[in-house]
RNA sequence: CGGGGCGUAGCGCAGUCCGGUAGCGCACCAGCUUUGGGAGCUGGUCGUCGUGGGUUCAAAUCCCACCGCCCCGACCA
């Protein structure tokens, strides 16, 4: 292809929309223009580097067995409202009617879908295993779109889903999954991290996310580096701190002090002089209806994931002000974990705790010299806070590190949940009807697209892998009607398609300067420059997008070579 | 939805405080020179100054409302 018949129109200055580099990159490298919040078009670039990442997918997803279908992207209300997740999901989707004033959403995911298909087609256990898949464009009226194709309102994703007849039997589907994602992510150049996630509002047992590592992340995550266990921070443990606190047997009582309008713990532990993590911070919850306080250390953050799990629950949400009065008897910010009617849950963090400050349940007090124990009827202790970097990892005697992560994959076990609600069911060796045992798993094509770019590029540019670039050559003609280099170009870009490498000829009429830099923001992996001067001399020049050296060749045979560093 | 910022040519920006009828760099077009890491000179094109309303002799500039974008938060496979 040649520069001057395609369009490929980069930015010498990033546009103010972009933030981090990759989205940055992508919009100066020509792959893409925004056309509103969380919306993109593809240039011809960009989308030679989905396609080709979408065909490892699809050789990876076919080779695990999966079979491709391709599902409608509008679907009746009627199914989510089977799932229980138009009550869930309502908001995230985007609503259109019909002219017969049908309901449809248009699919965040397809769940709801297949295993309304599943339920139809699939009735013998003679059919089973089956996993299916497709790739195809994803809506979510997100909140806030962010980052280019990071969070965007629609993007492209590859979805699959497995049924099998019984749990071991689909955990074997699910782990053939997993290894394709591996393969994937590592067939893309991506160095990925796989860690336990939450599972949200997808429901099911068990979640793998596959992580690429990156400052800009949206999501936290913490590794113990002696162990390897690795979580989202949606889910993951932590064992209980070793404790070098007074103990509670010699704590005077408990006494307590006016702090008006003190409500924060910043400001109630300014006022008292007492570090945030040692005043009880108190927070009333409603769960699936019922009324509970949680306790935890005054610099931590309940996760309101591990309380659900801890409390089998299915609902969480924090108490409005009201109830927070009914129950405490005084105005937010002075609960305290005493003399309630309702359970008190503790964290983990809080074991032993003794001297501490917390609210006193009445309006501008709180209390001293506090041992929870002691002071305090405790209905349980769970792990119940937010982890981050330091705590103690709860597998190993191992401390934690945080970090942040692009999740590109997403696998779960589902279990029954879906199959349950729609009736899928098969018929097994004895006849007896079972519900289908389900997983789904999912890639963020787009969002690993700019991961890639993400993680690959330098400051002058993307740095493509091979196999992920949109063209494998660059091949640059300096200064075309000289020495007959015009010429000798168009013959070497020819002599590499006719072997079916993919080249980009900048036939451009501009200056050395400018093709050099622009050769180095597309990032294609090879750069092949040909000029009268190197021709004098029978050579045109191979430099490698990602190192250093520029190696002179001889023209004569420079497609077998260029090819062979193609992978050809 | 809450907080903050921004909106002036394709991209990056100045001008706004203090009202006087729009500018700079790059890009683009033409010509000449130049030619291995974002060339130089000359000439030229491109603007409902986000939208609507108001104040004023006069509004990019002041006032009101709205819209869009970005960031932080809440939220979110």
């Amino acid at each position: 292809m040649r520069w001057s018949d395609t369009l490929i129109p980069t930015l010498r200055d990033a546009p103010q929309e972009a933030e981090i580099p990759s989205h940055k990159l992508m919009l100066r490298a020509g792959l893409m223009r925004r056309l509103a919040g969380g919306l993109y078009t593809f240039l011809p670039l960009g989308l030679r580097a989905l396609r080709k990442l979408e065909a490892i997918v699809r050789e990876e997803m076919d080779r695990a067995g999966a079979l491709e279908v391709l599902m409608p992207a509008a679907q009746p209300r009627e199914l989510w409202d089977r799932s229980g997740r138009y009550a869930v999901m309502g908001e995230l989707m985007y609503h259109v009617t019909d002219r017969q004033k049908r309901e449809m959403v248009l699919g965040p995911t397809h769940e709801e879908v297949i295993t309304d298909l599943a339920s139809r087609e699939i009735s013998s256990y003679r059919q089973l295993p089956k996993t299916f898949y497709q790739i195809q464009t994803k809506f979510r009226d997100e909140i806030r779109p962010r980052f280019g194709l990071m969070r965007a309102r629609e993007f492209i994703m590859k979805d699959a889903y497995s049924f099998d007849t019984a749990w071991d039997a689909a955990d074997r589907s699910y782990q053939a999954m997993y290894d394709a994602y591996a393969r994937i992510f590592a067939r893309c150049g991506l160095r990925t991290r796989v860690v336990e996630a939450d599972t949200g509002a997808m429901g099911g047992k068990w979640s793998h996310e596959f992580m690429v590592p990156s400052e800009f992340g949206e999501d936290g995550i913490v590794e113990c580096e002696a162990c390897g266990y690795a979580a989202n921070l949606e889910r993951a443990e932590r064992a209980a701190p070793a404790f070098d606190r007074p103990g509670g047997g010699g704590a005077p009582p408990p006494e307590e002090v006016a702090t008006p309008g003190r409500s924060t713990i910043e400001d109630v532990s300014q006022f008292l002089g007492c570090a945030p993590e040692r005043l009880i911070k108190t927070i009333i919850y409603v769960v699936d209806g019922k009324t509970v306080a949680v306790c935890c250390a005054g610099d931590r953050e309940v996760n309101e994931s591990k309380l659900r799990r801890a409390l089998e629950a299915s609902v969480v949400e924090m108490a409005d002000e009201a109830a927070i009065r009914r129950v405490t008897g005084a105005r937010v910010g002075f609960a305290g974990p005493w003399g309630l009617s309702i359970p008190v849950y503790a964290d983990l963090g809080l074991d032993g705790a003794a001297d501490y400050a917390a609210g006193a349940n009445r309006d501008d007090a709180h209390l001293r010299h506090v041992v929870l124990d002691r002071d305090a009827r405790i209905a349980a202790r769970h792990d119940l806070c937010v982890a981050r970097g330091g705590d103690p990892c709860p597998r190993c005697s191992g401390a934690l590190r945080e970090r942040r992560g692009i999740e590109v994959g997403h696998v779960f076990k589902l279990g029954t949940k879906y199959s349950d609600s729609f009736g899928a069911t098969f018929l097994d060796e004895a006849g007896a009807a079972r519900p289908l045992v389900m997983g789904c798993y999912g890639i963020g094509v787009t969002r690993t697209l700019q991961a890639v770019v993400e993680q690959c590029r330098d400051d002058k540019g993307i740095i493509w892998p091979l196999s992920v670039a949109p063209y494998r050559v660059a091949l640059l003609v300096l200064n075309p009607g000289d020495g007959g280099a015009g010429e000798a170009a168009g013959r070497l870009a020819a002599d590499l398609e006719a072997r079916g490498i993919d080249v980009l000829l900048d036939d451009r009429d501009e200056r050395a300067g400018v093709k050099f830099n622009d050769a180095d923001l597309l990032g294609l992996p090879l750069r092949v420059v040909v000029s009268a001067r190197g021709l004098a001399a029978g050579k045109i020049e191979i430099k490698p997008r990602a190192g250093k050296e520029v190696a002179q060749a001889p023209l004569e045979g420079a497609a077998d070579r260029i090819a062979a560093m193609c992978g050809e």
